[in-house]
DNA sequence: GTTTGTCCTTGATCTGGATCAAGCGAGCCC
DNA sequence: GGGCTCGCTTGATCCAGATCAAGGACAAAC
């Protein structure tokens, strides 16, 4: 119908990943307004806390740039990191409004925020965005269980090798192809952070990395930047089916 | 509006738990014909498997009685149970017709199902019952990150502890309660069973029971009988926060 | 340039849970 | 009844990963 001016600009939204991944699967074609309306945008460095568990938290959000890592506590301090957010990805839960998990950037970090009063209203007036809310969910549900198996059977090397492949493939989605088929990226998790996602301690995940790298899986240029050689020899590592499957 | 006739009498709508729990909310008034004209009823015996993962699956259901495992299986044998579902939780995926995990019955089972094209049709033209799945969803995701964090930090006592406390609030919920305020019930799994769910051997499961058993924590009636004489006591095995916490 | 702090690596030792192995008790089939 | 199988328990030993401990590399702060 009559096109809104310019009062959103189309540069602001495409930088916005709920608009073309996320949220709003109709907002590809043209109607805008209803995401539009209610959004802004924060911004986190590397390290910074969101918010802790059993807090207040008046907006859900989708990550624009950077990683976001939700983890639990316990008294004695151990800690287990159970939801990893990479751009696009969903933060918050509708219908509730505490934190159920610390959330903390674990690089600099941007969120497209959605104030939580009129995003609930938004829900329940538009089906396509409450079915494309189910939709992310049910993957994230399915990534939760594909990291039980990894916590529950595999070896520590298996761990390694799986958290590698999936940050390969998450970043090969999110920055089309730099080189010509090599395959590299920078790790968004510092080696203790690696351990609370992986069920390990620092010490182990230095000693896998150390080791995959000596046979020459991974090769390493500083501490952080991973080439990977042959994915497929990084996939037999990983303890999984060798064929596709479910994903 | 006119109201059909007795084409779906009330006692059977009473028993399946999609009405009043599960799926449909607004169920519980009135307007029964959208789930009453598509569904239908199936029983497992103990043991036997439902679907395996790949299969195709042309219906969605919902658990009346009984319970259901999802497991994941690697191609040497390791298992893990990433699904635990009791009376009037959800199997299935809309929009996905082909199972992720292995689904068995752990113990005699009876499932109210759904043909899938019918209840997807449902699904968007309802939209209650999509946000209602979308709730349920949320909920097992929460219910997930609980478990990673048990799979990847807690000991093996612990893991058990923590077992029991989920399924004696579980079956709370389920009977309403037996006896004058006595907490007992039945174990719904096998030893390999419960440890394909908590990431140890069955051997180590046995040995962790014997001990508890021991300490006066539980009290074993048979094999699968479990009193708990004092739910704190228990509790405070688990390693969670002992406030109620996020629950 | 030195200090400080953060992140990471590597070595030595310890231990919780896995693995290997034996046997028990309660159905159930013949 | 006798023999089987299945689910479970318990004992003995082993080992992957935790823990304890000592530096190294690098960047920022002074």
């Amino acid at each position: 119908m009559a096109q809104r001016q310019v009062a959103f600009p189309q540069v602001d939204c495409a930088e916005c990943p709920i608009r073309h991944r996320a949220v709003c699967a109709r907002c590809e074609s043209d109607e805008l307004e209803h995401l539009e309306a209610i959004k802004y945008y924060r911004n986190y460095e590397a390290g910074q806390t969101i918010v802790w568990a059993g807090d207040k938290m008046d907006f859900v959000a989708s990550v624009v740039h950077g990683v976001a890592a939700l983890t639990q506590t316990m008294e004695d301090g151990r800690r287990q990191m159970v939801g990893l957010l990479l751009p696009s990805d969903f933060l918050g839960r509708p219908n509730r409004d505490r934190a159920s998990y610390d959330v903390t950037a674990t690089t600099d970090l941007q969120l497209c925020c959605f104030r939580r009063a009129p995003f609930q209203e938004l829900l329940s007036n538009t089906p396509h965005v409450a079915q494309r809310l189910l939709e992310m969910t049910l993957d994230e549900l399915d990534a939760a269980r594909e990291w039980m198996l990894l916590l529950g059977r595999k070896t520590a090397r298996e761990k390694i090798a799986s958290f590698l492949s999936i940050i390969a493939r998450r970043d090969a989605t999110i920055n089309p192809k730099t080189r010509s088929g090599e395959l590299a990226f920078d790790l968004p998790l510092t080696r203790e952070a690696m351990a609370d996602y992986l069920g390990l301690t620092l010490e182990t995940v230095s000693r896998q990395m150390s080791s995959l790298k000596k046979d020459g899986v991974i090769v390493l240029e500083g501490k952080r930047h991973i080439v990977i050689p042959d994915f497929d020899a990084l996939l037999s590592e990983t303890g999984d089916d060798s064929d596709g499957g479910v994903y």
